[in-house]
DNA sequence: GGGCCCGCAGGG
DNA sequence: CCCTGCGGGCCC
């Protein structure tokens, strides 16, 4: 017996899914999986070499440090027995300081055409100093798309995503940046396109008899554009001034990396509605369609089938780093 | 695994 | 200054 639950979640799925259809965001700016493919175990464990030279002091990106079309090192294969680390949440029994700074700054079961932030602060890339403002539109100086961090302090230190928790960051002129975090069950993710539920309708300070001080709840209320970040989304959709997009691990897509935090480049707003979530209330919730901007590099591909990580094939493409895709560089920033 | 509650960066 | 929020560490 299916749940009611998941009943409305498929429909919602579909719905949506239909609907970024509907807005032209079917076709693919690129093809990910056709360019994708899966790398074999090959034996040996970690390692991962890395040159830790490119883009360092945040001038600018350079790459080509990518493995793409190039299968030799830098390709993990994890042999770990296919442990697969994203629990990290619950247990401990992952260092990744340490994991980052011997060889690969990116876990071996994740590396596929991922960067890592070159920030080094006292303890390490978590904790450095903060060289940009967060507050601007388009990307950030010296962090190229596919940039990975371990936390969400990773992605606020180098300015991509500046709120440790929270899922969205703006100003007058609409957000800077987005998380993707899995928070909503009924999202749609395509990659190139994707739905995203606004905030609010949760009840972080619990009920007068149980009150709570948490930072994240279940929905128990209506959503609403009046909320703030809501707010800010749906002026994206109006000035349509590119929003940063970071994927994190939670979030079940395939785009959605494995471990950590990944910046995903530049996305506009095309739509903004209000519908019932998937909840058990059926909660209003603010929904939004996001399309990426053309010109930027392939969005890594999860394979659902196995804990090895898609690879693409062949030196498709495209630059990384700002190059292109800048509708970027017309902020002026906040003129509040 | 689940529950609790903390710091932290923003926005008003 | 107070409140919010798609983290995260810890303890059970």
């Amino acid at each position: 017996m299916v749940s009611q639950y998941e009943l409305n979640k498929q429909a919602n799925i579909q719905k949506n899914k239909e609907l970024l259809a509907a807005l032209g965001l079917e076709k693919p700016l690129f093809e990910p999986q056709a360019k994708m493919v899966k790398r074999a175990p090959k034996g040996k464990k970690r390692k991962t070499p890395e040159p830790e030279d490119s883009y360092a002091e945040e001038s600018e990106p350079e790459e080509e440090k990518e493995p793409k079309s190039q299968p030799t090192k830098a390709q993990k294969v994890e042999g770990d027995g296919g442990v697969r680390r994203s629990s990290r949440i619950s247990g401990k029994v992952i260092d990744y300081k340490k994991e980052i700074v011997k060889g690969s700054p990116v876990p071996v079961s994740y590396s596929s055409g991922v960067k890592v932030a070159t920030n080094e602060g006292p303890m390490g890339r978590e904790e450095g100093v903060r060289k940009h403002d967060p507050k601007t539109y388009g990307h950030i100086p010296g962090i190229a798309v596919g940039t990975w961090w371990a936390t969400r302090m990773g992605c606020s230190v180098d300015a991509v995503h500046a709120p440790p928790v929270g899922g969205i960051s703006g100003g007058s002129q609409g957000a800077y940046s987005i998380a993707l975090s899995g928070g909503y069950e009924d999202d749609v993710d395509l990659g190139y396109a994707f739905t995203y539920t606004g905030s609010g309708g949760r009840a972080l300070s619990g009920t007068k008899e149980a009150p709570k001080n948490l930072r994240t709840a279940p929905q128990s209320s209506d959503q609403s554009f009046e909320n703030p970040y809501n707010r800010m989304l749906l002026r994206s959709s109006e000035t349509r001034k590119p929003v940063r997009v970071i994927r994190g691990f939670k979030a079940s897509s395939r785009y959605a990396p494995f471990e950590g935090y990944r910046y995903d480049g530049l996305y506009v707003v095309e739509k903004a509605w209000m519908e019932k979530g998937t909840n058990a209330k059926g909660y209003l919730v603010c929904r939004y369609a996001l399309k990426r901007l053309p010109g930027q590099p392939p969005i890594p591909v999860r394979d659902a089938a196995s804990s090895d990580v898609a690879q693409p094939e062949d030196g498709d493409k495209q630059d990384i780093g700002d190059a292109s895709a800048e509708g970027a560089d017309d902020e002026e920033e906040n003129r509040d």
